[in-house]
DNA sequence: TTCATATAGATGCAATTGCATCAATAAGGA
DNA sequence: TCCTTATTGATGCAATTGCATCTATATGAA
């Protein structure tokens, strides 16, 4: 039988990873929107895009790649075609599915978001941890993963 | 001037952290669903009412405490109300505003929340991290607080 | 007192999300 | 081939969230 009852440890760490995490993402949202931006969402996909290269990616590889449930999946990429930023091409051996390329709107897109979001990762994680400490805290929270494998 | 452009170990650390703690998220949503329980902000609240026993708190006391807005208090807090969870009180002293206690069935809630949660908790964190790292990781986490000194 | 401003909380409306389901194609066994 | 089941992606509808604004009371200066 498993345990049920977290040590006070195990509540502190799950408390202040819940809390910063929440704050770090909410204050980085903050200077996007500040800054006319589209929400982190869409840089996560476009980031994912750019990094697939010129073969781009099915919608579903999407899913488990930027956290999103399928229908979230769906309909960020409509509003991210809608804008101009990714393309979807009919794909020949599965009539059912499509490719999502990013447009090179998109790459001016992601670069504009990354200067802001890249400036308060800098912000936030460089000028608090040292860079012991940051790979300390990665590795710990790699553990955390859940497969422990995947990620 | 402030330097814009993050570390490698600083992205690294970033991606872990708001990664794991969405998914360490979801997941503990996903039980609480799959017991028929409500949300977890909706435990977030119940506790700190809890904490704060008979004389509750005001409304605006919680937006901090739960990391969320104005109306997301508001409405949170209507819908608790709705259920029976908690009651408003008028407050004596000032016309605008009221105070919020936790009903017996909001401790009785807070108790069948806890259960699933706790152990989610349990799971993920104690599972996976000794008592020392699980110190560590928390250490590490509140240097990345904003302020630095809240929380 | 009187008026300007600040604070507490609620809410209309638009945008987003979650849930359930749908349509269309694929895959695989009888 | 035919039929059942699985997979891919989209969408109608309800619930939630975000934004802007509103009402009501409080506070403080003139």
């Amino acid at each position: 039988m498993t345990k049920t009852s977290p040590s006070p440890e195990a509540i502190a760490a799950w408390a202040r990873l819940v809390r910063v995490s929440r704050q770090l993402v909410e204050r980085t949202e903050d200077a996007l929107k500040a800054n006319g931006l589209p929400p982190l969402a869409w840089y996560d996909v476009l980031h994912e895009l750019a990094e697939a290269g010129e073969g781009g990616l099915r919608p579903f590889e999407l899913i488990d790649r930027v956290l999103l449930a399928q229908y979230g999946v769906s309909r960020l990429l409509a509003r991210l075609e809608a804008d101009g930023l990714v393309e979807k091409l009919p794909v020949s051996d599965d009539g059912r599915g499509q490719t999502v390329r990013i447009t090179a709107s998109g790459r001016e897109m992601r670069r504009r978001i990354w200067a802001v979001y890249g400036a308060c990762i800098a912000e936030r994680m460089d000028a608090r941890l040292s860079a012991q400490d940051l790979k300390t805290l990665a590795s710990l929270l790699g553990r955390l993963r859940d497969p422990p494998a995947s990620d």
